[in-house]
DNA sequence: CTCGTCCATGGAACAACGATATCGCATTTT
DNA sequence: AAAATGCGATATCGTTGTTCCATGGACGAG
């Protein structure tokens, strides 16, 4: 009858998930959970050893939530690795906010030792995702370091976001800075090269323009060109850009 | 003789850091820090409220530390906003990994109502650095916004370096995160025309090398020159670029 | 069917914690 | 000088994490 203790496991679980969604992590403790549960505080300790164990079980918990929630929505983007890391970010931080007691607990509580096995799974999910962009050609830094950064951007924008109250919370904050880790660590895609071409030229004309009108009069000086050259430059970089 | 309260709150703050430094947050219980200072448990209680008021002025004094040696190291920069703020994040960083405990109880400490009102300090600094660079030209976004942003960054990435060992500790994420996040909310210092105009040359002469060999043979169907004249102004742009 | 052994169980208890009330003493006031 | 007042320390309360020990039931042997 060892599923039997399985189910017992997921039951006391479930109940310390819902004491710690509504009362925060100070309402678990190991005599509401046994409470709650209808058993006695020496049978929860023997099914997780300590209140430690517990608490990591809760985390895994947590993570299970997450990473389901996370595939199925995840699972409908057909195959755009770079699109994926946008909606990766997004549940994140979807989940944070919507359960922040779980979200402390599995990425809030940094302890210098101790780092939560069950984070593994995420963190694998994480580098699944930018595997897939770098097979693509997409990621233009290794995946590990991709990793981290976008981990480290993540969770803290999500504890911002959770530390402000929910009424002044600002979401145009992570957004920025999600297209910016995000666009940091990857490579645009492959650009035709004639719009490449056009947008280029447009800038080296603006700085044309700007470097001769900048101090009045010979102010070619800083152009190594004549008149009649830069006269004509110009206009194949108008021609260039059209 | 109220200087003297306010003398012995200092050495109590100061017993409870050591404390809190040593062992780490599970040290400061009251028992422990009223003994160590030699006070009894309610005179504790009469000079701050709660264990949540020492622990609040704890972190109070953490905060001044942290902006002692920001104010020092960042004084010794004459006029660079941005540069500042790349020192700032370091420091920041710094000071996260060499005080886990006081940081976390800064800055890790995230609850959903309570905003700590002694990081106010060096919320204003930070705003105070930005707004110098808005001052300068140099920011791309509102101070606000990049406030938030920053400090988003800057966190995350403080936290996950607290949470690997000290031993696999990769600074190099934390770099990248810093360039990326810096650069994405401010702007480039406005360069001298020449150097402008050579950088954007050097891009458009490579823009143009690609189109030109991206598809074998006739080629240069995407670009509106004829050979000649794509050699000529190739020509003027590595004179441009020199 | 009865008995004995083994083991999970749960009530009770221990230590440490945050927090407070009661008591004694010193100082001040009339 | 006697009463009043304010302050600090001891003792205490309720709660938490954790464990001990007696109890009771399950299960095999006779």
């Amino acid at each position: 009858m060892d599923e039997g203790r399985r189910a017992a496991r997921r039951q006391v679980l479930q109940v310390a998930a819902k004491l710690l969604e509504e009362g925060g992590s100070e309402a678990v403790s190991t005599r509401a959970v046994a409470a709650a549960a209808g058993i006695t505080a020496p049978a929860l300790y023997r099914m997780f050893d300590d209140k430690d164990g517990l608490l990591a079980e809760l985390a895994a918990y947590g993570f299970e939530m997450y990473l389901a929630e996370k595939r199925e929505a995840l699972a409908l983007t057909p195959d755009d690795p770079v699109a994926d890391l946008y909606r990766g970010w997004d549940l994140h931080v979807d989940f944070g906010v919507q359960h922040p007691a779980f979200y402390m607990l599995m990425y809030g509580t940094v302890r210098p030792g101790r780092r939560p096995p069950a984070a593994d799974e995420a963190h694998a999910l994480l580098v699944r995702l930018l595997g897939r962009a770098a097979d693509a050609g997409r990621l233009r830094v290794p995946v590990e370091q991709a990793t981290r950064v976008i981990l480290a951007a993540t969770t803290g924008a999500t504890l911002a976001l959770i530390g402000e109250g929910p009424s002044e919370r600002d979401l145009t904050a992570s957004a920025r800075l999600r297209d910016t880790v995000i666009a940091s660590v990857t490579t645009d895609p492959p650009a035709s090269p004639g719009s490449d071409l056009a947008s280029r030229a447009l800038a080296l004309d603006a700085a044309l323009e700007t470097a001769l009108t900048a101090g009045s009069p010979a102010a070619d000086a800083g152009v190594p060109l004549r008149a009649t050259e830069t006269a004509l430059l110009r206009e194949w970089l108008q021609r260039l850009a059209g």
